[in-house]
DNA sequence: AAATAAGTTTAAGCTTGCTTAAATTTAATT
DNA sequence: AATTAAATTTAAGCAAGCTTAAACTTATTT
C-alpha cells in the first residue's frame, strides 16, 4: 500500500531528478518542507518496496517501477489541472493547488474517463506533458527560460513553473499566458531585471520571475 | 486542524445520529470499520476541541460547531456525487465510493463553484439532500421504505441507501432508479420478499433489499 | 436485588511519519 | 594531505490513530 505520504516523495523525485536521474536528499527536503532526516527514514522504506535504488551515502534513483508509480502521480496531477481549468472554468493560478490535493483520490478509471472527456490533452494549463496511461511523454517544443534572451530577440511563452500560486496570478496579471509573445526590450544588467513587451504593454520582469517563464525563440 | 479522520467520524455521526440527535458509540465503530476503543480515543479528542458533548458511558451529541462542520462533509460529499454523475458521466454505483475519497479533497470554493455550475441541486443522485453553504437542508418528500408497502400499492422511488456499491449496481441492473414507480404485486411473508412490477416486469426483492429503497406511496 | 449481558472505557503497545541533536561520511579548500 | 564545510545518517523521542485484552458501567433479565 502507498499513501500520501510516498505518493508525494516519489512525484517529487520524478519532478526534481537531473540529467542523469539522480536527485539530492536535500532537495526532497526543501520541497515537501521536512526534515533531512525524515527523507532518510522514507528513502529507506522506498527502497525496501522497490521503488527506488538507494545506498547511504550514494545516489538516489528510481527503479522502474518507482518511475511508473510517479509518472502515474504527474499524470494524475496534470489530468485534474486541465479538468479543473477546462470543465470546472478554475482560473489558471489556481488549479495547480486544488490538484495537488485531488491527485491523491479518484480512481484510475476516473482520471482516465476525464482524460477522455478532455479529448487526450498533451499539456496542462501551466504547459507540462501529460504522460500517457501507457507512460508515453508527450515531446515539448524546444524552450529556454525568458532570461536567456537578448534585447530584441521574442519569444513564444510554452511553459511556466507552476509551484507558487502568487507567482501565477501575478503572470495572470499582467498578461503572461501559453502561446502568448514577449518581446525583450532592454536587459538590465544592474539587476538582470528585463523591460519587455507584452500584449503591446512594457513592464519590467524580475530575474527571479523570468528564469520561471520558458519561451520558444522566434525568429 | 481537522484532517481526513476526524472528518468522516463527524460525518458518521452526523449521518447516524437518531431523532433525539443522540448515537451510540458502537455504531461508529462499525461504520467505520474500526475498534470500540478507537472510537473512544477520538471521542475525547472531538470533545477537547468542541466538536461534541460528550460524557464517558453516557450519550454523544454533537455541537452547533460540530454539526456545522459534519453538514459540510455532507455537503462536500453530495455535490462531488452530483458533480461526478452529470459532468463526468459516471455511474449511480460508482459516485459514492469515488466521493467519498473526493469529499476531503477540494477547497470550498472549488465545492461552491461545482455547485454553481450544476445549477443548485437540492438532492444527490440516491436521493439524499444537499445541504446549502449556509446550512439549510431541502425537504424531501413524505417517503417510506419498500418493505412498508401492502399488496397492489404503487410507490416512487425518492431515494436508495448508497453506503454498498454492490446493492447500487443490482439496483441499476433490475432498473431501479429515482422517481420510476414500483408496484408491490405480491408480500411473500415466508421471508419478508416482494414480488414488485418495475418497467412492466416482475420481479423479486429480499427484504434487505426492499428495505433500503425509499418510495413516495402513490394514491 | 442479584446476575447476566451489552456497551464502553482503560491500559499497554504497535506503526507511521515526523522532529531535533549528535555523529558520520563525502566533497571542497587550503 | 589535512582541514573545513556540506550533506547525510543515526539515535532518541513524540503525536496520531489504530490494535487487543482486561476492567468497568449501565441496562436488562430473572
Amino acid at each position: 500500500m502507498i499513501n500520501i505520504s510516498k505518493e508525494d516523495y516519489l512525484s517529487e523525485i520524478y519532478k526534481n531528478e537531473d540529467a542523469n536521474g539522480q536527485i539530492k536528499a536535500n532537495l526532497i527536503a526543501e520541497k515537501l518542507q521536512i526534515s533531512n532526516a525524515a527523507v532518510t527514514d522514507m528513502l529507506k522504506k522506498l527502497k525496501r518496496e522497490g521503488n527506488i535504488k538507494y545506498e547511504p551515502y550514494r545516489g538516489i534513483e528510481l527503479t522502474s517501477r518507482g518511475r511508473e508509480f510517479a509518472q502515474n502521480m504527474v499524470r494524475r496531477h496534470r489530468i485534474w489541472e486541465v479538468f479543473l481549468h477546462q470543465i470546472v472554468g478554475l482560473p489558471w493560478d489556481k488549479v495547480h493547488d486544488e490538484a495537488h490535493h485531488l491527485e491523491h483520490s479518484g480512481s484510475d478509471e476516473l482520471i482516465n474517463k476525464m482524460e477522455e472527456m478532455l479529448n487526450f490533452p498533451a499539456f496542462d494549463p501551466h504547459g507540462d506533458p501529460i504522460p500517457s496511461k501507457s507512460g508515453m511523454i508527450p515531446k515539448q517544443k524546444k524552450n529556454v527560460a525568458l532570461t536567456m534572451l537578448k534585447q530584441n530577440q521574442k519569444g513564444i511563452v510554452i511553459r511556466v513553473n507552476d509551484f507558487d500560486s502568487k507567482f501565477l496570478s501575478y503572470l495572470s496579471k499582467i498578461g503572461v499566458e501559453l502561446n502568448k509573445e514577449i518581446e525583450v526590450c532592454e536587459v538590465l544588467n544592474f539587476d538582470k531585471s528585463l523591460l519587455v513587451k507584452i500584449n503591446g504593454k512594457e513592464i519590467n520582469l524580475s530575474n527571479k520571475i523570468s528564469a520561471n517563464i520558458f519561451v520558444e525563440i522566434k525568429k
